[in-house]
DNA sequence: GGTTGTGATCGAAACGATTCAATTTCTGGG
DNA sequence: CCCAGAAATTGAATCGTTTCGATCACAACC
């Protein structure tokens, strides 16, 4: 049915090699031959079979990039600073979701030998498949775990500095009591922001608003079902810390609705920049998450373990940097509670 | 160095057929040498190699989609509608860009069947590559196009109808005076807007505001821009439709700036419904693309079309839905200009 | 005990390219 | 005109699976 490098041969009356190497250009042909081989496979409606030539070679210079949600908030900064230095180096990135249980594309490409190398940011997929795909050999470099070994590398957010930063900020503002919105129990993530934010209270001599931590699901409506809580709890906070800009972004909304101003009655901070914290109003002030840098060191890390030196470092931590908007403000006397 | 099937046959003491038996599970084997299958390839770290086994069987159950940039603002609803399609019916899905010039990973997935089918949703892609590529005998669905042949479908929104919508919506409120904000003078999208949008002012013998169509670039602070040359000209328009949200919304920011309030002094459409579209204060109201259906449709047409009947719509349009929020206000007697 | 049937296992041929050593063709110098 | 050496072309092996017809083992049946 379909025409193969055989059949071109056949029809321009040269060898099988003597095609391969016209198409691929590698080896220098005859300008006569060439253009028989060229006639031949335009007429046979001749297409490579990128397969096999893979198959053959051994080295696709193809990096997958495995993501739960190819929809995410974060997932389109973060491709960019892939594709930058990917394309520099001339490899390829395909993106697969690692949605779909066992037998997801993701899987599918940790497990079978369809890419150069992987980055993984899917918490979807199980801690114990990225070990064992790269004990296989198979250069990895995991965001958001702190796992490594021989060929596989983590990289992650420094989760505690930036709970630190947020809430040193509302403490350098005069703020006292400052609640925290939790995202959810087994988040790593978000305990470890919440670490951050007991030690800046701790280091100032200070304890968090409310023992019991509310936890908002990582949602618009979770936040703003915990700010509702806690304003019939009547004992209202200075400040809100919330631990993601979602939930920050529906506590603002449900603030609004209660008619408590921000920043004027409570200052809010989020956390990950997303690109919606620009526009809510007030803008609000949160902990940016260095999501295109991430890419850009993730890519550049496999390309050194892909050239076959093993990286000094083994997991990564990058600094997160605090994003002034207008949700924040400097405690005045009229608002101590 | 690395094992393969033979390798596990001599270490489990058995033929290669029966190791490929085993481990793809199509042909049953007795239990006593599953097992010693097993234990040799994990003995061995034995790994499959995708790559070979779908040039053998020809059939990867693989979808390319292809867009110009895995980051864009459509992008996410689109592969959702994709994806849960794709997922029922037992395919993957692979993304990859166009981006990078003549050898993207796209036009590598184009020409070299390296899957069963392709959704491609980017302008960079050349329409000869898209024929060329249907013509060899690979179905693919063409979004935002209108082109077709034998493999070859698209889908694209009806742009048109989506003018009027917007159009008829501000002419029903009893605006007389629209102006309308352009793109860019070669997007056919942008040209087809305008057209309804002319074909709703003439149905109510009306005509634009201005002769020339300013244009915006389709970029927030070409929108901004815009509006700032509107103002400066003195004569003022008491509804504005944008040919996209981004430049709406920096026409919102715009009109603020020059303390002219929406939707009380001036109505807005934008067109898109992108996600900020609800954030923005006054919520915009616009046009929605129904891009989760696209992705939907697409896979659906290509599902049908690797089952190797040939489709017989091979242009489809699909309409929009005027999503209604704050911008926008009925005339009345105080503010006709 | 020989025949038949069934299910497990095996051998060998693909799949469609790349690659390298071997061979043929071409070139120019003596 | 012949020969060495370079350039172009070819043949054959290989990549790691899948697949299918053939073989083998074994139990059931008359």
């Amino acid at each position: 049915m379909l025409a193969t490098m055989k059949d071109v041969a056949k029809e321009a009356g040269v060898s099988l090699s003597t095609v391969s190497n016209t198409l691929s250009g590698n080896v220098r042909v005859t300008e006569d031959t060439r253009k028989r081989v060229v006639e031949a496979s335009q007429r046979l409606n001749y297409q490579k079979n990128g397969i096999a030539a893979d198959l053959k070679s051994k080295t696709m210079r193809t990096i997958a990039l495995i993501v739960d949600d190819l929809a995410g908030p974060f997932f389109s900064q973060f491709i960019q600073g892939i594709q930058r230095v990917a394309l520099d180096n001339r490899y390829d990135v395909v993106a697969c979701s690692a949605l779909g249980q066992k037998d997801s594309m993701g899987v599918k490409f940790l497990q079978e030998r369809r890419a150069s190398g992987a980055i993984v940011f899917a918490s979807d997929i199980a801690e114990d498949l990225l070990i064992d795909s790269a004990r296989r050999g198979l250069p990895i470099v995991a965001i958001d775990r702190m796992i490594s070994n021989d060929h596989l590398v983590s990289i992650a957010v420094d989760n505690f500095q930036g709970g630190y930063l947020a809430t040193k900020h509302l403490i350098d503002l005069g703020h006292k009591h400052i609640a925290y919105i939790a995202g959810s129990n087994d988040s790593v993530d978000d305990h470890e922001r919440f670490l951050g934010f007991q030690r800046a209270l701790a280091e100032h001599g200070l304890s968090p608003h409310f023992d019991l931590r509310i936890s908002g699901d990582f949602t618009e409506d979770g936040g703003y079902r915990a700010v509702k809580t806690l304003v019939a709890q009547k004992d209202l906070p200075t400040a809100i810390f919330f631990a993601n800009d979602e939930m920050a972004i529906g506590g603002l909304r449900a603030l609004a609705a209660e008619q408590i101003s921000v920043p004027n009655d409570i200052s809010v901070v989020g956390f990950d920049d997303i690109v919606l914290a620009r526009y809510v109003s007030p803008g609000l002030t949160t902990v940016r998450q260095p999501i295109y840098e991430m890419g850009a060191l993730a890519m550049n890390i496999l390309l050194t373990s892909l050239l076959g030196s093993s990286p000094k470092t083994t997991v990564h931590k990058l600094p997160c940097e605090l994003i002034l908007r207008d949700s924040c403000q400097r405690l005045t006397p009229s608002t101590l509670s």
